[in-house]
DNA sequence: TTGAAAGCGCTAACAG
DNA sequence: CTGTTAGCGCTTTCAA
């Protein structure tokens, strides 16, 4: 039932490659037999092909994208304006979540490579040379987001470590005798790539020896919920929980209150991210701000200019900021 | 650069044909040959050209998805389901925002069946005749979640106006003698497929009906916020606000608390959708839990059912369920 | 069990 | 300005 050049051709008693000039605007035609085509065009209801067109040129104006999963807000935030982007520019998106498992991550890279993507943009779980020499060795170029491979995989993000260490000193200058370094994904750290996590906790160490706090403690299990009420009742110093994401902290504030303990009053907590959940929680929350729009948007800048043949930035890092709030 | 079928044919000193029984597991090939061309296909790195297949095929094993925008929580989860479905069951997505923008999702839509998506689920912004035409004509099935289109489009939902109508039922129980209705979209519902909210608005005139609750007003305007406080200290009627939408009623909450009214003591508000941003809510909010997971799952199974030839639900509707917080 | 040929719908190159 | 031819990489007949 489909509708071709070459009905459009027969029908117009002309050939196919007059048609092509026709539909795509390519010259060296007349006006009056390009106008006919246009419009039998129109009548029979001639749509284009995309994916024979993308088999000849080699093109498919599609990006893949690969993130952990797109509930995260950050990730949510992230896509939105990855898409928004790419659109602008003319490339659709296939999107697909990798759901923290290393082994499928390479799989669906490899699924979106045999469907010819242009190009990827990944928020990977996977490191190390293996992958980096699997990404290297990929016909469409990778652009990655926070979670840095190699020196020459094109990175976009921010320096974690030293919004790490800004967020310490604001933690530092509030006051607090001992700060508790919340990150659960360390559990992880062999199987899994948390380099932002890994250069945040850098950061908190760094800062940490600059100034005479106390203890440099770090929660670095997934049972970390349990160990809060704990480590907040056996020092009576006061102190500050700096988690490595938001949502950490959000667990955290709601997991000492349940145990009677209120934040700030019984001890200071802050997040990483700025995620918009935060909007609406009461008292604020102090944050380190990442600028996950920006981030996507260089993302596909970068990754388009490879598409098309440019050089490109190899490491991109934003401005962060530090968000004060009364959690702290 | 890529290797295909007939390179390693060419190395293999066989022919195309036989290439493809062997890496496709078609029958009628000789274990021995089959053993090579395996053989040497990963020797040389044979990777199949997935646009090449499709062209032959007639099918590309990917699904449209047209939805607002992925930053709004519903959206997002709903999302997330479908694609994790969808990958289970072997298809991947082309995902795209319409922005709330009714040409740009024709034309999405019109996109994403010239890249020969195999289906599409679509959350729309558009509605009417024209559109369900233009739908009717598309050589892809659709199906559609939350806002309905017509009869003969396949729809997945919830039963909105029976949920309205028990949101009310909860807001009375508990002694409100004045509801008001918030419902931004309805400012749109000309130019919009707001299905979802005009069901929740005519289960609220039910259930209003039902009882001699004083008022039965309605804010329908994008500066609703604006509203809100002088529409509660018009009348000493102890009030509730009912949003088509859990974002309303949190900036409703933040709203009010700015002007010095809190919530449940000077206004109650109960919400719609349940969107996860509420789990880190205090106090908690009284809201309507939409199954959005499984409208996702639902919306998948409904449409490769289509894509397969199979017989198809048009109308699916699962259970919503209400939930009460301290929010009134 | 294998090979040869045709075709999916489009674009590109060259000849007229 | 227009037509012809070849080919993208794969699958599918049909014949051997």
């Amino acid at each position: 039932v489909q509708v071709t050049t070459k009905d459009i051709a027969r029908v117009c008693g002309i050939s196919r490659g007059t048609v092509d000039r026709a539909l795509n605007g390519k010259p060296r035609i007349d006006p009056d037999t390009k106008a006919l085509i246009l419009k039998t065009a129109r009548e029979m209801g001639y749509r284009p092909d995309l994916l024979a067109r993308s088999l000849v040129k080699g093109r498919t104006m599609s990006l893949g994208v690969v993130v952990y999963d797109i509930r995260n807000r950050y990730f949510a935030q992230l896509v939105s304006a990855i898409e928004m982007e790419a659109k602008r520019r003319g490339y659709f998106l296939n999107i697909t979540l990798q759901e923290n498992d290393p082994e499928m991550e390479s799989r669906l890279i490899g699924n979106l490579v045999d469907r010819r993507v242009d190009g990827l943009i990944l928020c990977p779980v996977n490191k190390g040379e293996a992958f980096r020499a699997f990404l290297k060795s990929l016909p469409a170029p990778s652009v990655v987001i926070g979670n840095y491979i190699a020196p020459d995989i094109p990175f976009v993000g921010i320096d974690e470590r030293a919004a790490a260490i800004d967020a310490v000193e604001l933690i530092v200058s509030k006051g607090y005798e001992r700060i508790i370094f919340v990150c659960p994904p360390l559990a992880n750290a062999s199987k899994e790539n948390i380099y932002s996590h890994e250069q945040r906790l850098a950061g908190f160490y760094e800062a940490i020896g600059r100034h005479s706090v106390s203890s440099r403690d770090v929660v670095g299990s997934d049972d970390y919920l349990d160990r809060l009420p704990s480590a907040l009742r056996e020092s009576g110093a006061k102190t500050a929980f700096f988690c490595s994401g938001d949502i950490y902290a959000l667990n955290a504030i709601r997991r000492l209150r349940a145990e009677g303990l209120e934040v700030p009053r019984d001890a200071g907590v802050m997040g990483f991210d700025n995620i918009d959940t935060l909007e609406f929680l009461l008292p604020s929350m102090a944050t380190v701000d990442t600028p996950v729009c920006e981030l996507g948007v260089l993302a596909v800048r970068t990754l388009l200019d490879l598409v098309e043949g440019k050089e490109a930035e190899l490491r991109s890092l934003l401005d962060y900021s530090i968000i004060d709030g009364a959690s702290l």
